[in-house]
DNA sequence: ACGTTTCCATACGTACGAGTATGGTAAATG
DNA sequence: CATTTACCATACTCGTACGTATGGAAACGT
C-alpha cells in the first residue's frame, strides 16, 4: 500500500533493501571493513538512528547484504548456463566477464580479500562451490571424464580467482585493453581445449 | 622452566628482532589485523613498555617485519633458483612448495588476504612482480618467447594465488594427500609443456 | 481530530586498542 | 660503590566505532 515499494528516485522514508544495497556498494569500493553504520548513514544522508531502526547491528546488516548478493550471483550463473549451450564458449564467456562487468563482481574481489571475515568465509566457500560445479559440469559436457573435468576446474576457477588478485595488487590499472586481450587469449588457449 | 623465552637460548632481555620474528608467527597464524601491540606482548611475556622501548609505533613493527620476510623470501628464490638448474624441475619445484612448507609460505598466504593494507600492497606487488620474473626466465630458458613467457608466467602465479585462496577458504585441510598430487600433477602437465 | 506507527535525530554509554608518562630494577660502567 | 643505561611495568589519555536511550515529526489508521 504505502509507496515504499518504490525503488529509486524521490524517497521520503529509506528500506532496509536500501542500505544493504548501499552497504554492497561500500564494499565494493572500499572493502567490507569500510562498512561503518555511521558513514554508511552520512553516505544515506540520514544518521545512525536511522539505521538502527532497520537492524538490529552491524552483523545483521552485514548478514543480509551478503544474502542478497549470493542471491543476485547465484541467479547470474543460473542464466549464463541456460543462455549459452556450446559448454566452450561458455567456458569463455566465464573468463571473458572477469575485466570487464562492474558491481556484482567488484564485491566478489573485495570479498576475496576479506577471506579471513567470519561472515565472508563460509560465503566464499559456497560460492566458490557453485561455480566451480558449473565450470566442472561445463568440461564434462565437453567430454572429460569426472576427475579430469574436477581438475581442469579447480584450475581453471584457481587462475580466475589469482587473477583477480593481482588486479588488486597493481591499483594501476594493470594491463592495457589489448594486453589484456592477448593473455585472455592465452588462457582461453592453455586452459580450454580445442575442439 | 623458563616462561619468557620459548625462542632460543636463555634471553633475559628481548631484541628488536624477536618482536619482529614473533610479529610473523602471529601473521601466518591470525593474519595481520592480529598483530595488536598489547597481545603481542603477551604473547611475548612482557608489557606494552617493552614493545615502545624497542619501536616507535605499530607500523614501524610491521614495516621491519615485512622487510625482514621479503629479504627471506627473496633469498630463498634465490637459492632454488641456483640450486636447479632444469628450467622445468624449477617450475615443478615452485608448485611443490605449494602445500608443503611453513611459515615462510603462511606468512605470504595470510598477507594476500590484506592486500587492502597499505603497508602490504606495495609488497606484495614487488614479490609477485619478483617471483613472476623467474617463472618468466624458466619458461624463456624451456624455449618460449618473451611474449609467451610472460603470458605463461601470468598464468602460472594466477594458478599458484587462487589454489592458496581455495585452501584459505576451506580451512578444512582441503584436500587429501593424493587428491593434492593428483591435481598438482595435472597442473603441471597443462601449465608445462612436455619435452 | 487524535492517537499510533513509522522513521529518524541527538546525546550518551561503552569497549577496545594505540600511544604517552613515569617510575622501577637489574646490569653495565666508571 | 655510585651512577648511568637498558629494559620493562603500571597507569593513564585519547580516538574510534558500536550500541542504547529517548524524543520528535510526519504519515497513517479509525
Amino acid at each position: 500500500m504505502n509507496q515504499s515499494t518504490a525503488k529509486k528516485k524521490e524517497r521520503s522514508t529509506l528500506s532496509a533493501g536500501d542500505w544493504e544495497q548501499q552497504a554492497l556498494i561500500l564494499i565494493a569500493e572500499k572493502g567490507i571493513r569500510a562498512v561503518a553504520v555511521e558513514s554508511l548513514a552520512r553516505r544515506m544522508g540520514v544518521t545512525k538512528g536511522s539505521f538502527y531502526w532497520h537492524f538490529n547491528n552491524r552483523e545483521s546488516l552485514l548478514e543480509q547484504s551478503l544474502i542478497r548478493w549470493e542471491k543476485h550471483d547465484a541467479a547470474n550463473l543460473q542464466t549464463s548456463l541456460s543462455a549459452i549451450e556450446d559448454p566452450r564458449e561458455r567456458l569463455r564467456s566465464f573468463f571473458r566477464r572477469t575485466g570487464r562487468e562492474k558491481l556484482t563482481h567488484n564485491v566478489y574481489s573485495s570479498l576475496c580479500t576479506a577471506s579471513d571475515h567470519p561472515q565472508v568465509e563460509p560465503l566464499l566457500e559456497r560460492v566458490a562451490e557453485r561455480r566451480m560445479k558449473h565450470i566442472e559440469k561445463a568440461f564434462e559436457e565437453i567430454g572429460f571424464d569426472p576427475k579430469e573435468a574436477s581438475h581442469r576446474a579447480r584450475l581453471t576457477y584457481s587462475a580466475y580467482l589469482g587473477f583477480l588478485q593481482l588486479q588488486q595488487q597493481h591499483q594501476t590499472p594493470s594491463l592495457s585493453s589489448e594486453e589484456f586481450e592477448a593473455y585472455m587469449t592465452h588462457v582461453i588457449a592453455t586452459l580450454i581445449p580445442e575442439e
